[in-house]
DNA sequence: AGAGGGGGCCCCGAT
DNA sequence: GGCCCCCTCT
């Protein structure tokens, strides 16, 4: 065996025996900022050094692709060149890429299209017509997420009906479910789950198949495992029977992706499912400042944590957090604008050194106008993905059509994009035709003449195949993807609808389409077998944050989801406000306020040395003012960590979460004091002789969210949303029988039940 | 067939 | 405040 490696000395001592641990199953419990980046890159390293294996013999599966590529580089500094031959990557593209190789096992070619979200959803609201379900009524987001749910239980649609049918929505989902999956076949297309279910198949059903990867991956890797679901842990699970190497780093107390299927039992069982497993702590954080991490231990020893670990820094004690209270979101967004130039200037910071965070993406909007009035360089990481955009998927989906012409989905998308003459009606009765044969609708157009068609109609279909058809033959004789890209532009006549359009928004569009050029350029200089599918396959799991640029000098304005993994000098957590961080609750679906609480630990452990909270009284929630109280996590933590602006202590209140804050004039500044006493709205005389009003005072108001109410028309229901006050203050209830209604609390005859 | 206007719904997070 | 759907008119 080579001597050690010098390197290894740059690690603590948890840290050392986490590297040397290289054989059998292994669990390393990594705190906050305790350097797991560090433990993996190194342990890489050093299995290479060693000659325990090959880099192509190691398996890595991160959180980002922009987290592969830089552990990539890092290991790569260590031991040189051959590091690239790592397999590293998300499971979604390490999983996309064996699946290229192994579809045809399984009924797909490798040229599968992948679809994201919003193709899935659009899929199901096709089904959801053809199967005579009122897409309004039963909404195709609903039945999407309770599909994926059962993909990443690996819940199969024959099983789905034995194990749910308990409801009418159970129901339609099961049948939609089947036939979801068999659409999704037909298309030659798998949704971001199938990327994770799909190999486990392949796995079960071609033994030979799952031992060659078994040897190929000797050794595997999982980062940010308390955020894996069950379809990551059984595929993970199967690869690595054979060897039992499985490293694995997580913290349970950062669990926050359970919305997608994450399982924090995976990490928590971990010992008990690999028998011989070692659990490996890192409890020095090399961070954060002693206050913020107080801050954090304050907060997230409210939860049950479950793994034992005790994080501690020897950095300095810091400031304390200092708390914003704001009128609104633009006072909000002003005031953290100002803090930015402040300590820009007194001291030192460069905008890259500020991060603001937040709990959902539309907060995003005041601080992009403030900060671009003020002149306050930002970075916006996350929203609408730039491939989520229209002019961009309408782009791919004619290149999908290159190359996987059964894709009926996307087919459909460009049909008539830009319009040619192929309206509703004429599409209508070329899906019924392909319906009806059995046949992808690409077929039936090859073949247009022998149905019964519009007549413009046809010629214009006509004409659509053979431009395809065109750009397929230079495809085939190797022309350059970007020359074929360009030349579909302008043949579908796609550049010149925007070009006539000119209006403000088609220039963006255009614009956005000239990067996509200089992405599929990109693509082909720096790959050497540039393939369209792979290059199709790679950008559909491209996410906003493997753009994030750490080096650019701007301020990043991300979600607390999208900054797990980052750290930065000065952070604001901002609109720390009840139903919003915690967030509201939404359906019927209760907030798991224990992931709230970890998702705020998050935000708090991406902060170096400044921390700033920061909440309104009141902001804009579908164009309607509302008042908001603020987030009861602000009450949680220590208090001997926070202060005001003006450096006063606040007040908190651990059991009468609603108070209201006022001006007190004690110190003769503008020194802001907490009343918990005082009642946040004022009493008005109440009204209506029906149904008891008490929208003016939230205490006695027995019309909250979660509450069960009855209605003389609809029926019994649940309170499911709240929005607008006063008079005009509306509900969203969820009636048994009726679905979801939207009603006015002051005319609705309304009374609470059980 | 397609443009344009009005109404309803919504926006929690993301591979 | 914005998106999507449906309706109506040309």
């Amino acid at each position: 065996m080579p001597k050690e490696p010098d390197f290894i000395h740059d690690l603590n001592e948890a840290q050392q025996r986490a590297v040397r641990h290289t054989e059998g199953p292994l669990l390393i419990v990594a705190g906050a900022g305790s350097g797991k980046t560090r433990v993996l890159t190194y342990r890489i390293a050093y299995l290479i050094q060693q000659q325990k294996a090959a880099p192509n013999d190691i398996l890595a599966l991160t959180f980002t692709n922009k987290a592969a590529k830089e552990m990539k580089e890092r290991i790569q500094q260590l031991i040189g060149d051959e590091a690239r031959r790592l397999w590293m990557g998300t499971f979604h593209s390490v999983f996309s890429k064996i699946l290229r190789f192994e579809a045809e096992k399984i009924g797909f070619t490798s040229n599968y299209s992948i679809y994201d979200t919003d193709d899935s959803k659009n899929a199901i609201k096709q089904l959801l017509r053809e199967n005579n379900y009122d897409p309004k009524e039963i909404r195709p987001r609903t039945i999407q997420r309770l599909i994926s749910d059962a993909k990443n239980e690996l819940i199969h649609p024959d099983h789905y009906q034995e194990k749910f049918v308990h409801s009418t929505l159970d129901d339609i989902t099961a049948n939609i479910y089947g036939q979801y999956v068999e659409r999704l076949k037909h298309n030659n297309a798998m949704d971001f789950d199938d990327l994770l279910v799909k190999p486990i198949e392949l796995f079960q059903q071609h033994e030979g198949v799952l031992e060659k990867y078994q040897d190929r991956f000797k050794y595997i890797l999982i980062d940010e495992y308390q955020d894996t679901n069950h379809a990551q842990y059984k595929v993970t699970n199967m690869l690595a029977r054979k060897y039992k190497n499985l490293c694995v780093v997580g913290d349970d107390a950062q669990s926050i992706y359970s919305f997608r299927g994450a399982d924090i039992r995976n990490i928590l069982d971990f010992k008990s499912d690999y028998e011989e497993a070692v659990e490996i702590p890192l409890e020095q954080n090399y961070r954060s400042t002693k206050a913020i991490l107080k801050a954090a231990d304050s907060i997230i020893k409210r939860n049950d944590s479950q793994l034992n670990k005790t994080l501690w820094t020897d950095n300095d004690m810091g400031d304390a957090i200092t708390v914003l209270d704001n009128y609104d979101e633009r006072d909000e967004a002003n005031r953290v604008a100002n803090y930015i130039q402040e300590l820009k200037a007194r001291k030192g910071y460069g905008y890259n050194d500020f991060a603001v965070l937040y709990r959902t993406n539309y907060q995003s909007r005041v601080y992009e106008e403030t900060f671009r009035r003020k002149g306050v360089p930002y970075q916006l990481v996350g929203g609408l993905s730039f491939y989520q955009r229209k002019e961009i998927k309408d782009v791919l989906a004619y290149l999908t059509l290159l190359i996987n012409p059964d894709d009926d989905t996307n087919l459909i998308r460009i049909i008539n994009e830009p319009s040619r003459g192929i309206g509703n009606k004429s599409l209508h009765d070329l899906m019924a035709q392909a319906r009806a044969g059995n046949q992808s609708l690409w077929r039936v157009l090859e073949n247009v003449g022998e149905i019964d068609l519009y007549k413009p109609a046809e010629k214009s279909v006509r004409e659509f195949v053979s431009m395809i058809n065109d750009l397929k033959k230079d495809l085939k004789n190797g022309r350059k993807l970007i020359n074929i890209t360009k030349k579909l532009l302008e043949q579908s006549g796609y550049m010149k609808s925007l070009v006539e359009e000119n209006s403000p928004k088609s220039m963006t569009r255009r614009e956005n389409i000239l990067e996509l050029q200089n992405a599929i350029s990109y693509f082909e200089k720096n790959n050497n077998n540039p393939s369209l599918s792979s290059f199709l396959q790679e950008i559909s799991l491209i996410t906003d944050t493997d753009k994030y640029d750490e080096e650019k000098p701007a301020v990043t304005m991300m979600t607390v989801h999208a900054a797990k993994g980052l750290e930065f000098p000065v952070v604001f957590v901002v609109g720390l406000e009840e139903e919003l961080f915690p967030v509201g609750s939404r359906d019927n679906e209760e907030v798991n306020i224990e992931e709230e609480r970890r998702l705020f630990y998050v935000a708090i452990t991406r902060a170096e040395e400044v921390l700033f909270f920061s909440h309104c009284r009141s902001r804009y929630k579908y164009g309607e003012e509302q008042r908001k109280r603020r987030s009861r996590f602000l009450d949680e933590v220590s208090p001997d960590v926070v202060r005001t602006e003006t450096g006063a202590s606040i007040k908190q209140n651990s059991n009468n979460l609603n108070g209201d804050q006022k001006e007190s004039s004690d110190s003769g500044s503008t020194k802001i004091e907490y009343d918990w006493k005082k009642p946040l709205y004022k009493k008005k005389n109440r009204s209506s002789n029906t149904t008891r009003i008490y929208y003016d005072n939230p205490d006695e108001d027995p019309f909250q969210v979660g509450a069960r109410v009855e209605h003389n028309v609809f029926g019994p229901g649940k309170i499911i949303s709240r929005s607008g006050q006063g008079e005009k203050t509306k509900v969203v209830i969820y009636f048994k029988e009726r679905g979801r209604k939207t009603l006015m609390l002051r005319v609705a005859k309304l009374q609470v039940i059980g």
